[in-house]
DNA sequence: CGAAGGATTGATTAGTCTCAACGCAAGTGG
DNA sequence: CCACTTGCGTTGAGACTAATCAATCCTTCG
């Protein structure tokens, strides 16, 4: 990524094509404060209070929860262009945390910046409600999976969602893409346990749906993958919205 | 409920005191177009496409997913005063659907109305912005409570958000309340078949945490249930916004 | 009175978890 | 440069939660 706004632009893009106006000011917005972070480091952790909405624009990151007994649910995963939540700085406090996974970089925009870019532009804006709708659609679609699928259905549909993503970001070539986390964290993000991520990958993996080694993975059968996920893209919108 | 809009008020006001300009401004916008709806029908369908947006005036609706092969998810419960996703005129086809459990009044609130509404009073466009977060926080909780929890749990917490959510537009009466759920409904709400629920709900009984008949729940002991469920009400941002 | 939807119960099975061990590769310190 | 540690992936055996299938009961309502 040659360039660190790269990622937000092909993210909001999605909905719809940015002026050059537009990509200015979130340029300027996302250069304001960029922090590195080392891998397995909470950016924010639960009860803190939300200051700025934060950017991801490279490496990976999460959203979890912990649970008194250790327990702990990954609520979904940031790749570069994610934003963490528009408007966060309005609540009192987080009720989940944020942590990395790899090495991260990440942009911090104030809540006044954060203001003046929805003010500026209703392209923006409209953008920015988009990303979180769809956020709010991909979260449905995680208790869904969980709350309906099957073990081997829920870890097809989980690649067939991080493939539609990666790619819209310029991070999947072709059907493959770096893969940065542990059994552990799969597990964790779908309500198994880690053995049992084990033995399903295994599965997919005898099945030649996918290859997942090295911390990369390659679909090799993206149809057959999509339909054991039963795999249906429409609540990632990324069929442009419909004010353009 | 005397007046339509009283749940709405309640409901925003759990994060700021509004004007009484503000609530005149609410007022209008859910007085436009109010629609009376039997239960068990769609207000909108996966596919469509939304236009609006709607507010639940009174009855109880759901948000839900349904798969190829009838598996059902329910995603979340409407009571009065709760938002169906501001903004959502902005995304090309619904998700999900929604419909309605009992017979049900809701708002509709059009797109120009709704915009007009966040320009008039940043209380208000807040307000929504503090909605639409709270949404979103409690889905994540449910992804959490289907992942994590065992069925005793689930069960446990979905009283306990349902019991803290009615208090805050005024309808549970102390620890009990009005429930239109059949035990299939719940069943779907958090990934456990009926007959499971049905054992789970005889063992809260036992317990004496719940008593569960004719349509209404008493929360016979709150802070049993609170325990069982590990119930942290942080998600709900109950607390007031940041910003008051 | 009969029908229908929902709640309840029982018996059996399947899917997933638990616990425990082992393998392998990369990193670290002496 | 080797011994040790550590983190992650893999395997096996057994236990248990929750699903499945099917029957029965209860209540409500036309």
């Amino acid at each position: 990524m040659s360039q660190p706004g790269a990622a937000l632009h092909l993210h909001l893009a999605a909905f719809a094509a940015l002026s050059s106006a537009d990509r200015k000011l979130l340029d300027a917005a996302v250069a304001r404060k960029v922090r590195t972070i080392g891998p397995r480091k909470d950016i924010i952790s639960e009860g803190e209070r939300p200051r700025v909405v934060n950017v991801l624009l490279s490496g990976w990151a999460m959203r979890y929860k912990q649970l008194s007994d250790g327990r702990r649910q990954i609520l979904s995963f940031f790749i570069p262009g994610d934003l963490c939540d528009a408007n966060v700085f309005i609540l009192g406090q987080m009720d989940h945390s944020i942590g990395t996974l790899t090495e991260v970089t990440y942009a911090e925009i104030s809540a006044t910046d954060f203001e003046h870019m929805m003010e500026c532009s209703t392209r923006i804006t409209k953008a920015l409600w988009w990303s979180e709708l769809v956020t709010l659609a991909v979260q449905r679609e995680w208790t869904t999976n969980i709350g309906q699928r099957s073990a081997y259905e829920r870890l097809a549909n989980m690649f067939c969602e991080l493939l539609a993503r990666l790619h819209l970001v310029g991070l999947a070539d072709g059907n493959s893409f770096d893969f940065p986390l542990t059994q552990n964290d799969l597990a964790d993000a779908t309500g198994m346990t880690a053995v049992h991520v084990n033995r399903t990958l295994q599965q997919l993996r005898r099945d030649g749906l996918i290859d997942l080694n090295n911390r990369h993975v390659t679909v090799t059968d993206p149809e057959g993958l999509k339909a054991a996920a039963q795999f249906n893209p429409n609540y990632l919108h990324l069929d442009g919205g419909v004010s353009n």
